[in-house]
DNA sequence: TAATAAATGCATTATGAATGTATGTTTGAG
DNA sequence: CTCAAACATACATTCATAATGCATTTATTA
């Protein structure tokens, strides 16, 4: 029972971005490149690859072909709420399975309901914070990402 | 992100156990088997066994070897709580992982605080039920359970 | 038009859960 | 005392799927 690396890439590119967001709010931000992800966190291009696309389906940046390419944000961090991040990425799927093959105590088994209620009461919880929660140390952050390669 | 069938199965083992425990609290209460969880629920043997041993060191239930063998709770039902039973056959592993690979946004990152709290929040809210709570249809459990097969 | 960057599709690898097989150990019945 | 029934234990294998890798296509712009 774990996230998967795939949710957590999509996390960590979205603080990226926010992280010289925030540089000059004037001029049109800085984009970012898969390649540039990858040096920072030390991770495979082809991963990331789909995660920055699948970030770009779900409109939360705004990706750009060809030469000097890249993305952003297309949203502003508080209005970028992890539980949307977390439950899309990772896909919501029941966090057990009764059917499928099917249980036989499922017409009177009182557990679906409860963890279902519980897996709720996460993403609950994730509603409250959005990616400008994540930015509380959005300076230390810059530092980390400028220097890291 | 879904629990292991491995949990599923200790919970079943624990309903079907909790299910005769009701019969008649005078008699000393039917001892179960693996292979007829394995009828009941058509599981794998193997596995089952597993999770039978698993519980039985966990003291859930008490195992009793040869002839005429099985196990059967070994504790009220409203004295397993769900979050103990389910946090220990599934493992509490940190549900993201920061280390191992190392992320270089580490010591600026706010996300593993805020998961752990979630994981936390879930586990509390299943600390509210026990094995009791699963009981509530007894009646037809023990139906099921016994023309299943 | 050439270089750059994301988009896309398919193949491969790695990981861990889920099974399978075999054997050991304990216990009770006859 | 012996046999059969049941859990205990160890190891091997299969399977699912996440994680990668590779190759090509498409779009953009200098």
């Amino acid at each position: 029972m774990q996230l998967k690396k795939y949710t957590d890439y999509g996390l960590r590119i979205l603080m990226y971005l926010a992280s010289f967001d925030a540089d000059d709010k004037c001029a049109e931000p800085k984009l970012a490149t898969i390649r540039e992800i990858c040096d920072t966190f030390d991770l495979s291009a082809n991963h990331v690859n789909k995660v920055v696309h699948h970030l770009g389906r779900l409109q939360l940046i705004e990706t750009r072909r060809g030469k000097n390419g890249g993305f952003l944000l297309a949203k502003q961090p508080e209005d970028i709420s992890l539980a949307f991040v977390i439950c899309q990425l990772e896909g919501d799927e029941k966090w057990i399975e009764c059917e499928n093959p099917y249980c036989v105590a499922m017409p009177a088994c009182e557990l679906k309901g409860i963890v279902a209620r519980g897996k709720e009461l996460f993403y609950d919880y994730l509603s409250q914070y959005t990616l400008k929660s994540l930015m509380v140390k959005a300076p230390q952050l810059r530092q980390i990402f400028s220097t890291a390669s």
